[in-house]
DNA sequence: CGACGCGGAGAACGATCGTTCTCCGTGATG
DNA sequence: CATCACGGAGAACGATCGTTCTCCGCGTCG
């Protein structure tokens, strides 16, 4: 009869930070891994950091490969959901879709701001983990429909799609490495060239 | 008398792989370093695929984040000759600029091709490690350079440069998450595009 | 021919990591 | 009020890593 041990067992006995338990753990996970990369964290900082127990923690992600690739997840969907929430508050055509890009530049201008999470971390475990490259390979899948969605509103030819991820995706790499958001507006610049010459 | 110990003391005793030590050290570590990862790579897997022993490895590079940072300024270079060699065949001027991608295209077709080894260490070390990321930010600089000087001899305005630079990055980011060398053709089109337009 | 010193193979060391286990306090239950 | 099961804190464990040390063979030089 008990043994449904699923949230905190006789209705929130405690919930010190306002969330559940696997919400800090996603909360710090997110924070962390984002920060210094996959392998440089822990499950100790991240049970410090989320003030989850680490007997508690296994049972909500019984290794840290699916807790990563939670993490992978819920990013994914918040970020999309940032970006789709910015760029739909703009007149649909061409608007919404140059909105990418100032998005964009906000997003770099972020403290702590360091690339795309996804590209990270399939720089760093792509390579020996197919659970990491199926997420980072997800997302930009799903960006880039969100894009096509973008262009085929304004009319422009299918084709415009690719060529305007290249320049996102160059945006992003060029400031986290040089660390200015300067690449949202150029790139912003030169999707307006193509989107004319379309 | 004795204490110069550089290299192999009585000139050349023995060279098992046609290089010194110092060569396959880096030979092994661009091989491994880039297909698995900073992290991933223990100086045990270096010493076994360079047949250099631990000790002369450690004499050579003093420490694993020396070698990482020789790793990516070879890398660096010769990343940079290539290109130079490829698009150097070609005519200077629109022709030249446009080799560039041509010339990403084959790269993105090598086997075992897993993206940009600059943007992938940093964004697995580069939060850590300073030597990083500044390797990193000094190979896009150079890079950016490259590029400023074919559109110049084009006789295009210079902020052309940026959005090419973006063109590029962006393709090698999605042709290596996406396994697939078409980007680098995305990216072309896009820059012939933005050539006609300047 | 004998002593020496360099270099290689790999053991050793201390730190850290992912994961599990032990111990104890606590709160609910009969 | 006594019992019990659950959860937290953190020690423990085995593996692995970067780095250093030990031991030994071998070539060199007096």
């Amino acid at each position: 009869m008990v043994l449904v041990q699923g949230e905190g067992g006789s209705g929130m006995t405690e919930a010190p930070a306002g969330e559940d338990a696997e919400g800090r753990v996603l909360d710090a996970a997110e924070e962390l891994f984002y920060a210094h990369g996959l392998q440089a964290v822990g499950m100790d900082a991240l049970r410090t950091a989320s003030g989850v127990s680490l007997k508690r923690l296994y049972r909500l992600f019984p290794s840290k490969e699916v807790l990563v690739e939670a993490y992978l997840r819920r990013r994914d969907e918040r970020w999309r959901a940032e970006l789709a929430a910015y760029a739909g508050a703009r007149p649909a055509g061409r608007e919404r879709l140059l909105a990418v890009f100032d998005w964009l530049g906000t997003w770099f201008a972020e403290p702590g701001f360091r690339g795309c999470a996804f590209v990270n971390s399939f720089g760093e475990l792509g390579a020996s983990s197919p659970g990491v490259a199926a997420a980072a390979r997800a997302h930009k899948d799903a960006f880039r429909r969100y894009l096509a969605g973008l262009v085929a509103e304004t009319g422009a030819p299918a084709h415009l799609t690719d060529h305007l991820l290249l320049l996102a995706e160059g945006a992003i790499t060029t400031a986290a490495l040089s660390g200015a958001a300067a690449p949202a507006h150029q790139a912003r610049q030169a999707a307006l060239v193509l989107l004319d010459a379309a």
